[in-house]
DNA sequence: CAGGATCCTATCCGATACTG
DNA sequence: CAGTATCGGATAGGATCCTG
């Protein structure tokens, strides 16, 4: 059970230990479910956005962080970025393929915990 | 479009903004996609384990941040813990049904990522 | 408007030591 | 075995100022 449990086989032979510290995957699992990143995927799961139109949709973010997040979801190829060198300049952020197929499950992760809640605010401290 | 992208309605007159700070929800999106919950979740996906079970499955966890996960998970009603009062003690954790819906898209996000990815290793700076 | 650069603080988190 | 307590370094992240 300790091999099945840390392990995710992907050809025979080939071995993907996600829950190792030095793999890919779970850099890019940490950037998805990173502070910030969950809420910007979310965000953008519907149409793509302009920079300061997802600073105003995420309550509580700052221009560093969100620029910040962008910048390795970008790396990452789940988010495309395309300027307009206009003046002002326009920049708007959008999914690729793979942040669509990444922010599938993570919307439906919201949903189950939003319905379940009861609309109470209690004190978690 | 504002609204539609930070407001989640419930019942009608009912809003449950996810994105504010100070929502209920956003705190247990933000315990499950922590550093450590996440693997915690998923670890426990298939069978409830014990404490050193967990932390040998959870490669580079200490104990210290892996009791403080639990003690979150346990709080937000997403793990059970369950104390056998021999000596030495035995402590099994598991997911409440709440737990396993919500360990449900987290899994499917976790295979969408390591499928996507090739099995080369890229220094991610 | 979309950010980069800087500074500074809160917290995260690992290491170590100790307890029932 | 399953933790708690404490310390200290690393890092996340906010505030502010500045630029093309």
């Amino acid at each position: 059970m300790d091999e099945g449990v840390q392990v995710t086989p992907v050809e025979p032979g080939l071995r993907y230990e996600v829950f190792h510290t030095d793999c890919l995957a779970r850099d890019v699992v940490d950037h998805v479910t990173s502070r910030w990143g969950v809420w910007v995927l979310i965000s953008l799961r519907t149409n793509a956005l302009r920079f300061y139109e997802l600073r105003e949709s995420i309550h509580g973010i700052s221009e560093k962080m969100l620029s910040q997040t962008l910048r390795v979801l970008v790396q990452d190829g789940l988010v495309w970025r395309e300027v307009e060198p206009t003046t002002p300049p326009q920049v708007t952020y959008g999914l690729t393929d793979f942040g669509r197929e990444i922010g599938e499950p993570l919307r439906e992760l919201f949903d189950r915990i939003t319905t379940r809640l009861p609309q109470e605010y209690k004190p978690v401290s």
